[in-house]
DNA sequence: GTCTATCATCCTGTATACAATTTTGAATGC
DNA sequence: GCATTCAAAATTGTATACAGGATGATAGAC
């Protein structure tokens, strides 16, 4: 079964781009890692003959991957003046963080209903296998951990709508999460007791410690914003 | 102040479609109601050339349109094979109603803190305006009415991320309330009873009678969309 | 009658061309 | 120095062309 991977170089992909299908998927890929990283500037025009040029294909196939990414909140659309890489404020970056929170808490009390013994075992081998700190492993590597953990419980919840869009909302803030997980030393701890709660099925308790897993203040965000600015544009 | 209109005519545009704007943006529109309304069944693949020239346009935009939608989930795209509407199991209904239910009351909690007494107020107005029961008006105007109120809750919510998500799944079960629709008879009085809630600034009990409001058992659901397919397929 | 193979047709995927609009930059006036 | 105007350049929006693959029909074998 691979309901999670210990192997940070497998490619998670989403179930699209089946294997050599069309570029659209490879360029939809490409470009999305481009936003989701701020290889593109928050709020930077994105230039169709440029990039189509760079990932080796032509603008038509480009604009379709452009207008997927679009619809998903990862660029935004002006008729006329084309796409451009969304914006960065603390407002939008609160408020994604806020929907965060309310899916990821409906996930796992679906997934004390849901979740079977066996796969909670999985999660454990998971979290032992992948050690308890940090103790100087790139922040890359921690973010994708997390992400696994995370996505993993998504799963369990056994509601693939749900699981998409907490993916979706994952990625466009993916940046501030990586600056959040620079500061977090029990990140895995707190991962060991929302396992602890599922396998009490104690639904309650497993959504109060995902919620103070999850839930940003105002200010905080806003410092997490102004480091992320600092780290985009310092190359 | 225009939180929420009384006249149903009126087009609730979802913030694109800047006037006179891209041809992309009205074919989007086109399609999108094409598939909410399963004037394209589901399951069928769409014939561009034959779209594109009812729609009065070329390949090149309604392919946008139709990543678009595809990334919304009111298509699926397979390569080689081109888009398809969206099917129409019990099983991915059953989940949009999960997701709707985790969504609009995490939506009336926050509205419970951040709505003003003057936006109440409004959609008290509202109610008022638009009548207690049915009494034969076309189930047509009762769904759009029912959708009103709900968005209007949404907005109180003060999260425009969660705002497009909800919009995003009600578009996508608009069928199967379609068909609710048509065996609801106190709609009206569950809606004052969640706005009285909003007024005692009890989220506890505004999100217990919106979740009461909502739920749908899976096999409420299953003969709904035994009903849905029977209204499709008679035209 | 049913299954299979082959061919013609249809459809999708992508590149390219061109019109229309926006942006840029220089020249001019204040 | 700063704003304004105008033309050149760049960029987007859409139509069209064509190659490659999928679909469907027909003929033949069993």
């Amino acid at each position: 079964m691979t309901l999670i991977s210990f192997d940070p170089d497998e490619t998670d992909d989403r179930g699209d781009a089946a294997g050599g299908g069309s570029s659209v998927d490879r360029l939809y890929e490409a470009v999305r890692e481009m936003a989701v990283a701020f290889d593109l500037k928050p709020g930077e025009r994105v230039n169709e003959v440029d990039l189509a040029r760079r990932l080796g294909a032509s603008r038509t196939p480009l604009r379709e991957a452009l207008n997927r990414l679009a619809a998903e909140g990862f660029l935004t659309f002006q008729p006329g003046r084309g796409f451009s890489c969304r914006a960065f404020t603390p407002r939008e970056v609160f408020e994604l963080y806020q929907l965060r929170e309310v899916l990821e808490t409906a996930a796992v009390r679906l997934a004390c209903a849901q979740a079977t013994d066996a796969e909670l075992d999985e999660i454990e081998t998971f979290l032992d296998q992948t050690g308890p700190g940090s103790d100087g492993r790139p922040v890359e590597l921690l973010v994708t951990l997390d992400e696994r953990f995370h996505a993993a419980i998504a799963t369990l919840a056994r509601n693939a709508e749900l699981a998409r869009v907490l993916d979706n909302v994952n990625a466009r803030i993916r940046f501030v999460r990586w600056i959040d997980m620079t500061k977090r030393a029990k990140t895995q701890a707190e991962h060991r007791a929302i396992l602890a709660a599922l396998r009490d099925r104690d639904a309650d308790r497993a959504a109060d410690l995902t919620a103070r897993h999850i839930a940003k203040r105002q200010d905080q965000i806003t410092q997490a914003i102004r480091e992320g600015y600092a780290r985009i544009y310092v190359d």
